[in-house]
DNA sequence: CCTTGACCTTCCAGTAACGGGAACCCTTAT
DNA sequence: ATAAGGGTTCCCGTTACTGGAAGGTCAAGG
């Protein structure tokens, strides 16, 4: 089986199965002409991934699931060690977003948003910063 | 005011602040030395890009912000268009956040979490995908 | 005058997890 | 022979910074 066929039976784009192997998370054979081959085996792999992914597990935490899905003797425990700590991060950011969410949109709430010159948005976010929190800039920074 | 104080002020690292400033959202002074000078109006700046970051704000929709900011003669509804938007991507994310964290919290509920091989969160992870999305992989990714 | 230490500067590299696109190889069909 | 549709590697770009190196500046102390 070729990539494309491994991308549509996982529903992961190529490059992204590309990168997976870059990264050592997966290690397709190859063919002689240098194509890469997938089994049965890659196909769990990749779909172990793609499944761990859409719940959030970092590559990180990925890499160290597949490693305990693949050791028979692993203990649960530590499989929901990772879990729970993921989990933790999950609850934090529904918390922080959820936050955001409840001022912005009270924000809103009261802008009429007219013609007019005067904004309660631009008002609020000019006054000096009490009650803001520095969360590292990033950490809740959306993406795309 | 040097940009230490500046840091201290506003409570944005020194490095953010330089950044800021590379990215064309501040244009302090400088002295003849070299050294940045801020100024009453670049704390108010900084301030404000401060507080709608941390309220979530991308840096375009920052960039966006304070020129409407700046603009005695903007509409209220310009900003209130992207606060919008942006209101949107937070009940989005909320919402995906929100799906991780039950399923992602049902498996973590059945699991014993003993030394037992069995675990029902891999057995789960490796179950092929019915009801799995794909987000583009990083939209729900973590940081930090 | 020299040194020490705390500032400040620029520049470079790295982060997470890919996506886009170029340049090029392989296979099959016409 | 050539065109289409795979495959491959490699490099750059993304977001919003952070860390660190190398070096200039300034005030105080000996």
């Amino acid at each position: 089986m070729n990539i494309s066929q491994a991308a549509k039976a996982t529903g992961l784009p190529a490059k992204t199965i590309r990168y997976y192997e870059e990264i050592g998370l997966i290690q397709p054979t190859r063919r002689d002409n240098g194509y890469r081959t997938f089994t049965e085996t890659s196909l769990h792999q990749l779909n172990f991934l793609a499944r761990a992914r859409a719940l959030g597990f970092s590559i990180d935490h990925c890499r160290s699931l597949l490693a305990l899905w693949e050791d028979r003797d692993r203990a649960s425990a530590d499989v929901r060690r990772i879990a729970l700590k993921h989990l933790d991060e999950i609850e934090e950011k529904i918390c922080d977003l959820t936050e955001m969410r409840d001022t912005l949109g009270e924000l809103v709430r009261t802008c009429d948003g007219d013609g007019r010159p005067d904004c309660p948005i631009l008002n609020s976010l000019s006054q000096s910063s009490s009650g803001r929190k520095y969360h590292g800039g990033v950490a809740l920074a959306r993406r795309g």
